[in-house]
DNA sequence: TTGACCAACCTAACACTGTTAGGTATCGTT
DNA sequence: AACGATACCTAACAGTGTTAGGTTGGTCAA
């Protein structure tokens, strides 16, 4: 009867943890995440935090996986979108705008290798893996109705040109938006543009 | 008279340093790197180096400017074809055989925020500084030459379309390589076609 | 030649980091 | 009421970047 109460706890504990995690790792970026801090801001100390999570990565990975679920559930809604090409760009802006949004998870989610399995959990699938999944399913859909270019056939290939083009950007404005000696304009905008000209690069003109 | 042999010294140590460094970085990446570590591999102590450069982030620098600077001496040569957008397209490629070549070298220069400057030194213009610029001059050739769609009428932007481009699939193949998850195409040749396509969708049909 | 200086290194230490071993207290169950 | 697990703790290890302060030896002016 009672177990369940600690089950109960221990979830609550759990979610107190990654709302720590993700309030440190807003204030003091990737770099001044420590395990000490994260257990300072709920009252513990840093060992405390290994009895729920096996350790730094586990409780960064779990961090993400929740916060990306949430974009991904955004990418969800896009399905609607008839045109399967028309989805991708939308996709694109959708993606863009998570990440501005997101930095400090897009930087560890995309930008850092080595952000090892948490295969503890449930985990129940990463949702980076999914979101891929359903790139790759727009571009499947967009090639069956022969919207490509009679020379681009495979569905990975363009899933990762369309990835590259939408993460390069991206990825350039969080690592290098304070270098003086690039004169930034302003990513959505130029992402538009460039997400513009790539898909009309890939298509067949209509 | 010897002080101009303390001098030699000096920049043989420095030079000594910097390949040391490097080698560091190629057997341990650039978690793995460590003052300690790159001591000991010309016989100093961790300190010892603190006499040649500022502090670590010093060492990073100096090692990336000067191996990317061989970089864009590459680059150079290549000023010498007339068409400035088959200059783009051959630009684009040498930089990918550049990052894969150099993958920890470009993951600092690109992928990690804040390699703030090193401003002791020379420094004698920061090479990536300078092949933004030679990116830039050349899609203003080409901005001059009416390549370009009309919609498109600013260097800056234009510039970073093509460098996101090109950084997005290099970065993602070199920060989710290990991912099982994502069935990776082989990067040079899926960056030849995407390469082709933005730069059809950024000109002219002709 | 001697005295002073300064460059180039060193050792020791500080304040951190992630992580583990082992102890303790509280709580649910029997 | 006694047992045992759970949920936390303290102490410690091995490592990090970096600084303070010492030591040694070569350079240079008197």
């Amino acid at each position: 009867m009672h177990a369940v109460d600690r089950e109960e706890h221990n979830r609550e504990v759990k979610r107190k943890i990654l709302d720590a995690a993700r309030e440190v790792l807003l204030a003091d970026g990737v770099d001044g995440f420590s395990m000490r801090k994260l257990g300072a801001k709920i009252g513990y100390t840093a060992t405390g935090i290994y009895h729920h999570f096996a350790d730094k990565q586990g409780v960064l990975k779990a961090l993400l996986d929740a916060d990306f679920k949430a974009f991904r559930a955004g990418l969800g809604r896009i399905g609607k979108i008839d045109d399967p090409i028309e989805r991708l760009r939308k996709m694109g802006i959708a993606y863009v705008e998570f990440a501005s949004a997101h930095q400090d998870h897009y930087r560890l989610l995309f930008m850092t290798p080595q952000l090892k399995q948490v295969d503890g959990e449930i985990t129940c699938g990463d949702p980076a893996e999914d979101a891929y999944a359903f790139l790759r399913e727009t571009v499947t859909e967009a090639l069956a109705a022969g919207a490509f270019r009679p020379e681009f056939k495979d569905a990975d290939e363009l899933s990762q040109i369309i990835w590259g083009g939408v993460h390069g950007l991206v990825s350039l404005h969080i690592a290098k938006a304070n270098d003086p000696w690039v004169p930034w304009k302003p990513l959505k905008a130029t992402f538009r543009r460039m997400n513009d000209a790539l898909i009309r690069g890939l298509t067949v003109a209509e």
